[in-house]
DNA sequence: GTGTGTGAAGGGTTTCACAGCA
DNA sequence: TGCTGTGAAACCCTTCACACAC
């Protein structure tokens, strides 16, 4: 398989999004450039994109939302149920357990943990907050495949340590650090104080 | 000014958290080796961001943390404190209002808003709950410079179109979905889902 | 010797523009 | 006619490599 860029990747994340508003107003034909336009970017781009996986479009059409949506479903592998395990139990991590997009798309979080003694054994939605000593153990036996970080700096690398230690190959980072981790094992940052610093930046040289 | 790339940008804030942490370990002196190393990229990398904002190191030495940080301070704004509001008190507005990441670099939340009538009048820290029927007249006797959205999919696009008439010209949109504002106003995207999209197409592809 | 600052080279992504099909 | 799919061109960003300053 063609490398394809992460820039591509992450556009693919926000047609499906689109797809989804349009399959639910009932729109069934969608061009490229309506695409482009809901996404703020170009029609070749859009184009471009979904040329690196096949022709889904129909030339002097456009593309059929369904079935596209359907596509780009497969491709980003949203055809499973994920199972997601969230450590920290703080602001996010809470924040987290019920986010309605991660739910939607079948990213399923069967697992949430703590180091505070004090939080340990309080119930977040249907889930029950474990504690960080049995990481190890409660990952494998929840057979976890993505990991969100939700911890406090300090603690981030040693958490992404021990996940990789039990054998989870995906990580969600909600730390504002780098994480250092074998090549076989993926990490993507969330961090609004970096967008929020780019808007600060915009606004004073402006 | 020259123009300089939005990821130049996001890596000064990188390199901005990473001097933090040299400095609150009493370094005195970093490499852009040992910059790079902390923040996963290149070292020639890190010299060529700086050198758009001008020479800040010493050959055959390296920089000063305290002084690299407090310049890259300036260069991204962070030497003023900004008013900022959130609209929608649901788990991720809440969470914000309590963000250290914000707190520390000077973002100053100031106001809080839904449209939930059984929200408004809630305490959240020490803000209360505005009904977002006062959104305009309330962001700007606040003087919000950063508004940040964190409500529904289908309410975003309106309390957007709201807050550029009160005046905000920087947002940051945690709702899922592209804002169409004047070119005169900065939108920033903050969505988990399309990071946790991409580790999935990780995951599948490998 | 060490590590910065920077033109030049290289690589990758976006945009252009148009042939080709519905 | 309308809109896709795609090579080629344009553009932008990253990496190289080395002169130069400490």
């Amino acid at each position: 398989m063609k490398k394809i860029s992460e820039s591509t990747i992450r556009r693919l994340s926000k047609y499906y999004r689109s797809l989804e508003q349009l399959v639910e107003k009932r729109t069934d034909t969608v061009s490229s450039d309506q695409l482009a336009e809901m996404d703020g970017i170009t029609s070749a781009q859009v184009r471009k994109d979904l040329s690196f996986f096949g022709t889904f479009g129909k030339r002097g059409l456009g593309y059929n939302t369904k079935a596209l949506k359907k596509q780009i479903g497969e491709i980003l592998g949203l055809v499973k149920e994920w199972r997601v395990g969230i450590i920290g139990a703080g602001n996010i991590g809470r924040a987290l357990v019920n986010f309605g997009e991660f739910k939607k798309q079948g990213f399923k979080v069967t697992l949430i943990m703590d180091s505070d003694p004090a939080k340990v054994g309080e119930r977040i939605q249907d889930l029950t907050v474990e504690s960080t000593d049995r990481l190890t153990t409660l990952v494998k036996s929840h057979k976890i495949e993505i990991a969100i970080v939700a911890v406090p700096t300090h603690a981030a690398q040693r958490v992404a340590d021990d996940l990789v230690k039990a054998g989870v190959r995906a990580i969600l980072n909600f730390a504002p650090i780098s994480l250092k981790v074998p090549p076989n094992v993926q990490v993507k940052y969330e961090n609004p104080a970096i967008e929020i610093e780019s808007l600060s930046y915009f606004l004073k040289n402006s």
